[in-house]
DNA sequence: GCCCGGTTCCAACAAAAGTTAAGGACGCGA
DNA sequence: TCGCGTCCTTAACTTTTGTTGGAACCGGGC
């Protein structure tokens, strides 16, 4: 993938939820961006190591995770192309917490020297990813209130149309299917319960013919009751630059 | 309390997470910040509501929430004096969560306009607060995975650790003793169980010798088992400026 | 084709947490 | 001082989730 490409699913994304002026979009056309290709299930950066770049997906599916003392691991977000998972590194420098690939993925890094000079140079599109940073908070905010709030069906059922609204963005729904590459042990920990719990909630959904999981796609079988089950508003997503 | 104390309190805290120009500092102290007192248990600022300024804690306790549609309601962060916990609605102008008291508290507000322009000013000074706004999402990180992975009693123990970290910072721990003014229904809904829950597991560690809780303080009995108990590594915290 | 490792799937049992219900402590205001 | 409301406390019972262990499936490499 050309690194043009990159920059564009960026500019479309952040375009979405914020206003950009002209001037600034030609300067993010002009950031230089090293492009790496990373195989799937691979560490990207590391709890506890010092970030100098942020690196932009253009291809494929990555996860932020924590693992704690007695081996467990909570997934904390899931990410698509176009988007800066670990933009936060800009200014906390050392990790606290994974970033790595589900998927194969192509990433694009921006050094943090460069994207420092830029904010100076430009405030306006300092304030845009300061936006997208305080997005990115409210998606764990609501990824709190999924995992300490509702019963096992309804996380996976709103982690779902989460991930879909996301994907919908940059054109990768189609009709009732979509993309979720995760495993059912992935999916546990992404819940906050085990993989064998994940199972049974999956094997449930499918059963009550409300949402099929096969092979990392997503069909809905009854898009009433899932959006129901879900109890998903997307306000917090806050996609309108409106305000 | 007046507002001068209110601001040397933001810049102290401030200054324990990164270093600030003396010039900066003087700027932060002229902010013009009109100061109101609310009584314990009152919404500042609600889910849906639109911004208009950010709130500075002068003195008392806050904390933020999420209701679901089935009428739970989730603790998503606690909040001390210094902190100005509804930062994020400077560019994220609809709330997507409630801000309330917890006890009788005072609190300084700032106009988003100031803000803004003291920004374009002094981009040290937006960069001081995107820093702050990014160890506030590193908190939610964490509060993730507590939720998300360790056993209740363990919850309990990392939220307490949690808070006195961050209190011990302002002054406010005197040797195993903080406060921690929540009620019982209040620590369920920070945890993610129930109020029965919460009491069955603040009983546990109070027979195990581990922490007492009464009338909203903490005392630590055992001060090695209750940081074992909580897995707490405070670098989430990103409580130093040397990055 | 066949083996191999990682998934997926499932059942039986154990543990953790939710629900319901009710008594007791405590502070506050009439 | 009494009465009321809020919070704390506890018990008994139910439901959800975790644990253990194993079988079936699937895709890739030999």
């Amino acid at each position: 993938m050309p690194s043009d490409a990159i920059r564009a699913a960026l500019i479309e994304r952040l375009r979405l939820s914020s206003a950009i002026a002209d001037e600034d979009i030609k300067e993010i056309e002009a950031l230089p961006i090293s492009v790496r290709h990373y195989p799937a299930e691979t560490a990207v950066v590391r709890d506890g190591e010092r970030a100098t770049d942020c690196c932009l997906i253009a291809d494929g599916f990555c996860a932020r995770s924590k693992t704690i003392a007695n081996g467990k691991r909570q997934i904390l977000s899931l990410h698509i192309p176009g988007e800066i998972p670990d933009l936060m590194s800009l200014f906390l420098h050392v990790m606290d917490h994974d970033l790595s690939t589900l998927t194969p993925a192509t990433l694009g890094f921006i050094s943090h020297e460069t994207l420092q000079k830029l904010h100076r140079r430009r405030p306006g599109i300092a304030e845009l990813f300061w936006r997208d940073t305080l997005i990115d908070a409210a998606m764990f905010r609501e990824w709190i209130v999924n995992v300490g709030q509702r019963p096992a069906p309804a996380r996976l059922a709103h982690v779902m149309i989460e991930l879909r609204e996301r994907l919908r963005v940059i054109g990768r729904v189609d009709g009732g299917n979509f993309e979720m590459p995760l495993t059912q042990e992935q999916i546990g920990e992404a819940l906050g319960i085990t993989a064998v719990h994940a199972n049974r909630v999956i094997r449930q959904l499918r059963q009550e013919g409300i949402v099929e999981l096969n092979r990392g796609r997503v069909t809905v079988l009854d898009e009433r009751k899932f959006q129901e089950l879900a109890d998903f508003d997307d306000r917090y997503l806050h996609q309108s630059p409106t305000l």
